[in-house]
RNA sequence: GGGUCGGUAGCUCAAUGGUAGAGCAGCGCCCUUUUAAGGCGUUGGUUGCGAGUUCGAGUCUCGCCCGACCCA
């Protein structure tokens, strides 16, 4: 019996418990069956073992066997978990502050809404997905390496800061965005945008602007009990763009009459940057201002209205802004604030990014190296309060690729669970129709890094069958993929490259791994250069020589790549100049006895091999070879299919008798 | 100092209060012109530590240790 494969009860599977075991069961207890198939619809069975523990449990526990019931049905996937909590039409949003180059942590909120987008939508449910620009924001920090052309700007929204130089943007916000939205395009993310600066100067926001600043005691009060944080009796949660030297970040509201703010523009309100001390009187309307960002996400939840907005982990602790903000909005508007999803960070060879540091990948640098479906899966399938960690090296890129092809095959063999196959299809920009093959990511990688080498060519002949417009482009994506890998993350390690000299490990190789060198390099030149003729070469050197296989193999790899295993090796030596090859193969000498010593079997060995075998064997031919005291007798078998392989007795005075297979 | 989340196999992670599992790695066997491949099998656990609730705790409660983060 296939052992604890774990299945779970999902709403179906309730409704059917509650038939079976009314609301006043003392204990209405759901049990799992462990032999329930996983394919297939949810059924209220009870298997015999879940019986027996069943009813085990239940004699122990009183309880009346006749009002529960064993269930089983499938797994659920978390978006679906998401979509369960949700009744009538969603607005889910999301948001961005556009102060610098959007590094790839940004990316796991927008897949996650967008996860949660798509699972409504096929769930029936209405959804609408608004991603806002938050481009009305100060800039507090400088994106790094930019400090000149920034600096005199601190303070100031950033959708007034010109772009920097070389940019064909309108302003710095949009220069910083577009480059996101691309990203978003590539991923299949398709979101309503909508810019702040638009929001503000477009009045959309004066409603609640109004309404906040006229609630401002209630909001002083709130961010008092919610995070412990004083703000004095004349604070407003209003910053105006100052009319004199154009900061939004230094301005102090500290009057409001229902129509006009009064304000100072402050040099020591914050440390990045320096008010010029002007004071005024303007109207907070019509984007002359903003909301503080905790009172705006507010004005977002109550003006769009917001139904789902998930927020990173760093927002969403207990008297943080999240909570400030939800107790602003039931105070003030007596509204109850947006699901959320909480979500971890995503993590980089274990280190959070920052884009001000510049330490980390952007989004962008991120989508040039992983395919959409790879990334998306990679945000996705986590839950959310997990972290994800991405590690960039060898092992740990190919794991993913590779655990997404496990996927993607079962999906399309049709052998994948529920929730498997639900990921698939998430995790796929568009649909995965007629895309079936995947090319294995380390073997893409080892055939672009050779010479000569059609890699596209190279896969289609091992997928069997030609491939299809759709796989021939996630081919293509996934070789410009291992080309971002090779040049931008590979270590010299794992990168493959011909050796121009014999390498040092060459030396680790066995008296018989060099030998075995040898024999090839003298059968080359009876070898033409295509390449099932020379992987066909290197099996019968192998054999004759005699050494195992993968000893070969790893001989070959050595003294060529300094690697340990390569792509098809046949490919690989058809590729390479024959003289050199040669030059390489005899490179490193070997002691002929250490050799023979090293590839002999005993006699008795010998026999029992021959008895084994001996309906394979046609004939076989007997050579002696000396070496000082040392007898080296050779056997060469002709097997029926054609092959030849040698096996070798080593006896010291005299050679072994030929008899010795009698 | 207060709080949130996490700690399960070597690694990455699953598990509605109901038999502690998967993938990878490892090990063994098979295949031998699929050699960075394939097939079959298999090892591996005091679920961070200690108590409590329960017929039954990885799961719930309390305390402690460790880690990440938020607030002060």
């Amino acid at each position: 019996m296939r052992r604890g494969r774990s299945v779970f009860c999902d709403t179906v599977c309730r409704r059917a418990l509650a038939r079976a075991a009314p609301a006043d069961s003392p204990r209405p207890a759901v049990w799992w069956c462990p032999d329930f198939p996983l394919a297939g619809e949810p059924r209220a069975i009870v298997g015999q073992r879940a019986q027996s523990i069943f009813r085990n449990s239940a004699r122990k526990a009183s309880l009346d066997l006749s009002r529960n019931v064993a269930i089983c049905a499938r797994p659920m996937f978390w978006t679906e978990d998401v979509a369960a909590k949700c009744v009538g039409p969603q607005i889910i949003n999301d948001s961005k502050t556009p102060s610098g180059r959007v590094h790839v942590g940004a990316l796991r909120g927008v897949l996650i809404h967008d996860a949660i987008f798509r699972t409504l939508k096929e769930k029936g449910i209405e959804a609408r997905y608004l991603f806002g620009v938050d481009d009305y924001d100060p800039l507090d920090e400088i994106p790094a390496g930019k400090g000149e052309h920034f600096e005199q700007f601190l303070g100031q929204p950033l959708c007034n800061v010109p772009p920097p130089d070389g940019s064909s943007a309108s302003d710095m916000a949009e220069h910083y965005i577009s480059e996101f939205f691309q990203v978003f395009e590539e991923l299949g993310v398709k979101v309503e945008k909508y810019r702040m600066r638009d929001i503000y100067r477009g009045g959309k926001f004066n409603e609640a602007i109004d309404t906040i600043l006229r609630a401002a005691p209630t909001v002083r009060r709130v961010y008092k009990e919610v995070s412990n944080s004083d703000r004095s009796e004349t604070w407003f949660p209003f910053q105006t763009v100052c009319e004199k030297c154009g900061r939004i970040g230094t301005t102090e509201v500290f009057a409001y009459d229902g129509k006009e703010v009064s304000y100072r523009c402050r040099p020591d309100m914050v440390k990045w940057a320096r008010g010029c001390g002007h004071e005024g009187k303007v109207s907070p309307f019509d984007g002359r201002g903003k909301l503080p960002w905790k009172l705006e996400w507010v004005a977002k939840w109550i003006s769009f209205p917001v139904t789902i907005e998930g927020a990173g982990k760093d927002h969403s602790t207990k008297g943080g802004s999240r909570d400030v903000s939800a107790a602003c909005l039931r105070a003030i508007f007596q509204k109850e604030p947006p699901l959320n999803v909480p979500y971890e960070f995503f993590l980089v060879g274990g280190a959070k990014m920052s884009s001000s540091k510049g330490i980390g990948a952007s989004a962008r640098d991120m989508a040039n190296l992983l395919p959409p479906e790879i990334l998306r899966f990679l945000m996705i399938r986590t839950k959310p309060n997990s972290p994800v960690n991405f590690d960039v090296h060898e092992e740990g890129i190919v794991k993913l690729f590779n655990e997404y092809d496990r996927f993607h095959d079962r999906t399309v063999t049709g052998k994948a669970t529920a929730d498997e196959a639900f990921v698939t299809r998430l995790a796929a920009p568009a649909s995965i129709e007629g895309h079936e093959f995947n090319a294995n990511f380390q073997l893409v990688t080892a055939l672009i890094q050779l010479p000569h080498l059609d890699a596209v060519k190279e896969i289609e002949k091992r997928a069997g069958h030609a491939l299809t417009a759709s796989e021939r482009a996630h081919l293509e994506a996934r070789i410009r993929s291992a080309q971002v890998w090779v040049d931008g993350y590979a270590t010299e390690e794992e990168k493959t490259r011909l050796q121009d000299t014999l390498p040092a490990r060459a030396s680790e190789l066995t008296q018989a791994q060099c030998a075995f060198l040898h024999a090839l390099a003298d059968a080359l030149p009876d070898t033409t250069s295509e390449d099932d003729a020379l992987q066909s070469k290197i099996f019968e050197v192998a054999r004759l020589t005699p050494i195992e296989q993968p000893l070969a193999f790893k001989a070959l790899y050595r003294v060529i790549l300094d690697k340990a295993a390569g792509p098809k090796a046949g490919n690989l030596l058809a590729f390479l100049d024959r003289a050199f090859l040669a030059r390489r193969l005899r490179e490193l000498p070997f002691d002929r006895v250490q050799f023979w010593k090293e590839s002999a079997v005993t006699a008795d060995e010998l026999r029992a091999w021959h008895a084994k075998e001996a309906a394979k064997i046609a004939s076989h031919e007997h050579h002696v070879n000396v070496e000082g005291t040392v007898f080296s007798s050779e056997y060469t078998f002709v097997l029926t299919d054609g092959k030849r392989v040698l096996r070798r007795v080593v006896t010291e005075g005299a050679p072994a008798t030929e008899g010795v297979l009698a």
